[in-house]
DNA sequence: CAGATCTCAGCTATACTGAAATGC
DNA sequence: CGCATTTCAGTATAGCTGAGATCT
């Protein structure tokens, strides 16, 4: 039985970059094939669960608090509308806004994602116990955190 | 001062796969713009060091080792060759195979690229002590290997 | 005027699939 | 024959840039 990570140079074994792009990598295939069985990206999930935690929101904002590019923001936000999970306004304090809301439907596909998201999460942490889980949790946010200030 | 980390709704901010992706983005661009500067990417350091590491190997092989496709192995390869950092040569003894060596100009392009890499990953980790990052790499690597095995 | 917002066209890197050619 | 290896063409996503239109 030959697999990467036991065959894998030494120095990559070792190499937080790697890791980091390898257990990123799982993450997304996990996640992606639930998000695929709904017709979603992960973007659209990120977008939703924004609108639903801070309320209605300008494209500019969302794209800030989520770390998504303005021009992946306007694509997926016309696929979320399109698709009746979200309502596009024009602002009328600030006319160069789109102020984007949650609609009824939206909620609902919420929903489904939130519970597919997190068979994900339980599949990606099964080798680790709920101390660990935590620990890698904090030192990830902690790597985040930092790195998203310095820019 | 508003930064994504800080911002981002707490379902988000406390979801696993979510946390990696946003790391290893930043472990990306740290490593990338280092890549960049010597006109390389990561599958081609990657490779220089798997030979560096194991001696010459077959396309295949070196794809399995660092799970990289095979398709991509081939034209990482072509490119490497074209650089004059690796040589090509059928295999003798099956030739479906293609040898694949370091060059003294591989060799001397993988000292430049350790040198980067390691000036990324000390950047990537500033914000943790040592007991902290190897903490992160047991963990991260746990992960890996988990996930790797159930393929 | 400077600067923010949104949109669009287009680019690169990465991961991946399918199929053909070749050889075991 | 079935199977492995390499190559090529093509797909999809993510992240990103530049430019233009609109508005503050």
């Amino acid at each position: 039985m030959s697999v990467p990570a036991d065959d894998a140079p030494l120095r990559l074994r070792l190499l937080p970059s790697w890791l980091l792009a390898q257990a990123a990598l799982h993450a997304q295939r996990l996640t992606a094939r639930r998000f695929d069985v709904l017709g979603m990206r992960r973007s659209h999930f990120a977008v939703l669960t924004a609108l639903a935690d801070s309320g209605p929101q300008s494209q500019a904002d969302l794209g800030r608090r989520l770390a998504i590019d303005r021009s992946d923001m306007a694509e997926a936000t016309s696929e979320l509308e399109r698709a009746g999970h979200v309502r596009r306004t024009r602002d009328p304090r600030d006319r160069r806004r789109n102020l984007v809301a949650l609609t009824p439907a939206g909620v609902f596909a919420l929903r489904q994602l939130d519970a597919h998201v997190s068979e994900a999460q339980e599949d990606l942490l099964a080798p680790l116990i709920q101390d660990e889980r935590a620990e890698l949790l904090r030192l990830l946010t902690r790597l985040v955190e930092f790195h998203d200030a310095a820019r």
